[in-house]
DNA sequence: TAGATTGTTAATCGATTAACAATC
DNA sequence: TAGATTGTTAATCGATTAACAATC
């Protein structure tokens, strides 16, 4: 039901307008502008209301923008207001640290199963997240329809498991192997967001290496 | 001694191309050109010579790239050829995990020393990389200078902390609270790289939800 | 009302792609 | 040599910024 095609800039950029968003909505500030926000995040007043105005009309002549009303707006569009069964694949220490640390309730994901390989970890408990043998994978997604997975075990199964995720009906796969993953479009276009945490360390060590 | 300023969108390509020449490194290839690596990528052969231009001529007429050379070429501009000192602040679940798993050394960066608040850590070690106090921090550093730290504490100590390492003479900050952190030019242009979980799996979010 | 600020159209800027002479 | 492929210049495309009429 979308009109155009949304640039990837523009996309990218959404998280981080809902971040700032939620900020001055801690702040108790009940309206913002183009320019405040824009001041705020170091964007042009003109940037902002050109990404919003891809999704809709959210402001109001002489007054700009409700900070309640955009930020609610914002997380529909993200649909992060629409709860998402998710699965995370491989408890090692990165596993664990999502799971014991990171709000996916506040994108609206549900966690609800870890699988991994090691019998030690089979059968426990991470938050209250039960670790299931990652051989029954195939067969809990058949039962529990899924639209996310975390992918964090070790990078020589991450395009196998993704395969397997992807021939069980999830739709995105949350990448942190390290490694590309590629699915062929049989796979009804499922996406993978990879996060690279060496791609990031280096361009960090290009820009400190060039301060010269 | 660079002479025209280089793009960030090049730049965030610099590591996708180390990890692809790797990969056909590690296959054997001795020779590649714009358009098996762009074939590779799903880049056209014209942005990647277009690209590597930036930084010199690395290729020769007919034949292509060497692909070690190339490989090591791009280390060298990525500056991961050169050890750069490192420490982590936060020794939670992330911090552990990156301890462990993440090949710092890939990177050319030496991971140091850990700190933490917590009196339970202090003294512990991790793989061989000592927990420190955090309130010693500001004294170590001026012993050993360190051109980079892992941010990895709760973000509520996410700004202080880095107005700290800057002061300290640290030069890039990996930002792994989620919380943005902002350095005023007086600390001489200190790099802040952030990973935003959040904003990635918003990202991802959004993807899957507009594909109906 | 007058001032402020929107959404949108037009202008500019930058990044990607295409074309091609140089040459291995 | 002929074919392949570079580095670079020119053309195109897309994204950002500026301008402004509409209007709260």
């Amino acid at each position: 039901m979308k009109k155009a095609k949304i640039s990837n800039a523009v996309i990218r950029r959404l998280p981080r307008y809902l971040r700032h968003l939620a900020a001055i909505r801690r702040e108790g500030e009940e309206r913002t502008s183009s320019s405040a926000l824009g001041a705020r995040m170091g964007l042009t007043a003109s940037q902002i209301r050109q990404d919003l105005s891809c999704f809709g009309e959210f402001g109001q002549q002489g007054y700009g923008y409700n900070v309640e009303k955009l930020y609610q707006e914002l997380r529909e569009i993200l649909n992060l207001h629409q709860e998402k069964d998710a699965v995370l694949v491989g408890v090692g220490n990165l596993g664990h640290a999502l799971i014991h640390n990171f709000k996916f309730r506040d994108s609206g994901v549900r966690l609800c199963a870890a699988f991994d390989a090691d019998p030690a970890r089979i059968g426990t408990q991470i938050d209250g997240i039960p670790v299931l043998d990652a051989g029954t994978l195939s067969s809990y997604l058949s039962q529990h329809p899924t639209v996310l997975a975390v992918l964090t075990l070790p990078g020589r199964y991450a395009q196998q498991t993704a395969e397997t995720l992807a021939e069980c009906g999830v739709r995105g796969i949350w990448n942190f192997t390290g490694f590309d993953v590629t699915l062929p479009p049989e796979h009804g276009g499922v996406v993978v967001e990879s996060v690279h945490f060496s791609d990031s360390l280096q361009v960090l060590s290009y820009l400190i290496g060039n301060k010269d």
